[in-house]
Formats: C-alpha cells, structure tokens, sequence
DNA sequence: ATCACCTGTAACTATAATAGTTACAAGTTG
DNA sequence: CAACTTGTAACTATTATAGTTACAGGTGAT
C-alpha cells in the first residue's frame, strides 16, 4: 500500500512498527511470533518486519536466529525504553533531527555565526523530545493494551 | 546545489533559514534586506528566501509589501521565540512529529488498541520538544553572533 | 537426507517532501 | 515609463520511505 499521509510526518513509522512488534512479542510470549504473524498484526509486508526485527536484534533488543521461526525479547519488557527503541531504528541521527543549511556566506558576520548559534538550541531542543522517550518503558505501553 | 546530507535529517531546514534570514533582519534593520541580500547571506536561491519570508509574514512576524524592497521585523527580537518560527514556517505538523502505520489489524488485540497507546507518548516527547524551542528568544539567538 | 518452512537481504518500485531553478505577473518608486 | 522589487506557479533533481519480488541459506521434523 501507497503511503497515504495528509501532511509530512517528520520520524519514520518504522518507529511506530517497532513498538507494536516489541508489544506483540511480549504479549505473545507464549506463541511462535513470525515475520508473517507480526505482518499480520501491523499489517504490513512480511520484509518490512524482518528489516525491523533486523535492527532491534542488532541492538540487543530482540532474540531471532536465521532459520528458525519466532522472534522473542532479549530483555525485561521493563528493560527497555522507547528511547532504546527509537535508537534501534535510527530514525534520528545523533543530533541531527533539525536540519542546518549548509555554507552560509562566511563574509557576513551572521552567515559566519548562525550555525554555532543555533545548533546549541537544536541539541537541547532534541535532548529535551529523547529524555522524554527515555522515561518510557515498553511496559508503560503495555499496560495500556487490554487484553 | 544539490542537497549533500550525509544522514537523513528529519526537521526541514527551512527552520534553521528562518531563523537566519530573522537574525539578518534584526541585525542590518537600518539596511535594505532584499531577497537578493538575504539569499546571498544563506547562500540559496532569492525564491527559496521568498518563500520563506511569505510564510513568516502570514504568522505576523514579518512586514513585507509586495513590489517594495526589504523585509523588516513585525515584532520586537525579544518577542519572537523559535516555537513562532518553527510554526510558521510548518516544518512539523501539530502531533505529527512522529509517524503512525495506518490501518493496524483491528483483530489482533495489540493491533486494536497501539496506537491509541502510543499517541500520548507521541504527543509529550513532540511538546518536550516544543517547550525547548518556546523558551529560546531571537535575542537569545542574537547574543551569540559577534558584531 | 529430504522437504517444508523460516530468516536475511538484495534489488527494484512508487510515493512524497525538499531545495533549487526559471519564468513571469504584478506592485512600487523615482 | 523604466528599473526595480515581491509573489508565485511550474518544473527539476535528490533523497528517504514503505512496499514488493526474489532468492540464498539456515533449521528441524519426518
């Protein structure tokens, strides 16, 4: 399916698929939760799924073997952040939320200052959104899921 | 030119030209800030500072009379902060900073009910975010450029 | 060992946003 | 009127994303 979004979203959804799938296999911790069966649930392409879980497995986050069906967590559901999640996905480069325009005209005192004047403001500004994912944890997000 | 980003940025730099082009109108606010002079300050294109400068003006922040050369402040420096900008200039949309996958499998528990339990989240690490920018002025911005 | 199933990944597509550019209509001022 | 400006439409190139197809290679039950 085409992307169908009214107005530009700024942070991947791989970020958003992440955290359903992370749900998923814990609230399925019993089951055999394959790319298909995660695919499902998202409702998505199977390889879409299998890039994700990729990225969460390199980040010690998820537990999957080449071969063999199911994906399970690598840790505590109250082990991980949405912060740990969102770094997995690298949906943000470090610093790098807000773009800066590159060569500005060094003759011109502002053009020659700007960067350095506003990339402090960026830094916190980007801090100040992380802190945020960091004081949630994958269980915060569970518990909002009735069963 | 091309753009040369070697890592995705999320937040358009139209953001961080905004605020350039504002810096340049407090600074040389006894000057004439044509498209051309504010163009060749950033180093881009007088349209791409046109455009920009349209959108500040529709947010208040800005005088500019169509035919008639220069820009000027609308506002005092000291009240604008950089929420005003990074809002008329709609580099995010309101909670939108963050994406969501549509359509989820409303069979699937996990499915039925993410994202009404990731939005909240969603939405406080976005106002995090924003509350940083509220709190930075222009003038802040200002203090840190040389005469 | 075979076979059915899985994961991992490369390669390709379509879509959308951005930044830059050209071109020009329309306003303003001397 | 002439020389300048702003405002904006229309187009391009670049890039990231999400989805898709295809297939190599691992695994384990029979």
């Amino acid at each position: 399916m085409p992307q169908k979004e009214a107005f530009p979203t700024n942070i991947s959804s791989r970020f958003a698929v992440a955290i359903h799938i992370l749900s998923l296999l814990e609230m399925n911790k019993g089951g055999t939760n394959t790319s298909d069966f995660l695919a499902s649930s998202v409702n998505t392409n199977p390889v879409v799924v299998r890039r994700i879980v990729s990225m969460l497995s390199r980040a010690g986050l998820v537990q999957v073997k080449s071969g063999v069906a199911g994906a399970r967590l690598a840790k505590e559901a109250s082990a991980i952040t949405l912060l740990d999640i969102y770094r997995a996905v690298q949906v943000v480069e470090e610093n790098g939320l807000f773009a800066v325009h590159e060569c500005p005209n060094p003759e011109c005192p502002v053009g020659r200052s700007i960067q350095s004047a506003i990339l402090p403001v960026f830094v916190s500004a980007q801090r100040a959104m992380e802190s945020e994912l960091d004081r949630i944890r994958l269980t915060d997000i569970l518990h909002s899921i009735p069963v």
